[in-house]
DNA sequence: CTTCTATTTGGCTATATGGCAAAATGTGAA
DNA sequence: TTCACATTTTGCCATATAGCCAAATAGAAG
């Protein structure tokens, strides 16, 4: 592709393979709802809190969300509120994906 | 997080997982145009064709496109032309964080 | 200052992916 | 069938990431 255009799909990537994780996508999810510490989202994904912490980092370094220190604990906010708008896309591939699968299978009993 | 919400989120990850290319992307915009063989996605985007192939194998396997044969060719199209929708809204957050980055520099300045 | 709490970082291993090169597969024409 | 061409697959290596543990850091409270 033409180079003057490169960095521009690398940016866009770097944007959503930030988001191409399980964990990610829940905390995304969980902060479009509210404000929460790493504590938080710790006990609800159920993992170790360097592991959340490090995602969370990477979704700070991609800039999708923020971070604000309050008495003892950081609490973390989504910026972009629009990524959620992802979401209903993904659901529409996946259903088109299980309906193609049925009809796989419905074609293979005949 | 909740055992039985997991599958769900893998499953999007999965998704997302598949357009966090550069290449990808490219090959996404370019389909939502129109359809396009293999050897005319690799003369532009300019990398090995097997390499754009696995791309390509990568969009499929995700549901993302999907592939006709016609003649020698295989031609691909893509299958949920709302994931461009996706596009828009990465640019929002490229755009926020340039604008950030800019206040940055702007305080240091001082 | 010391202790407690919350978060981040480094070290480690296992796994996944990108990219190139070469081999294998498939398709149509002579 | 044999040849030429287009596409796909496979093997390999380098790199990146996830996950956990342990250790370090940063603040808040005593």
């Amino acid at each position: 592709m033409k180079s003057r255009l490169k960095p521009q799909y690398e940016a866009r990537a770097r944007i959503i393979k930030a988001m191409a994780h399980p964990s990610r996508l829940f905390i995304i999810e969980e902060l479009q709802k509210q404000e929460r510490c790493v504590g938080e989202l710790t006990e609800m994904i159920g993992s170790d809190t360097s592991t959340v912490s490090k995602h969370l980092s990477v979704l700070r370094n991609a800039g999708l969300v923020s971070d604000e220190k309050r008495a003892n604990s950081i609490y973390y906010t989504l910026r972009c509120p629009c990524v959620m708008d992802f979401i209903g896309c993904v659901e529409e591939v996946l259903s088109a994906n299980a309906k193609e699968h049925a009809n796989i299978l419905k074609c293979c009993k005949k």
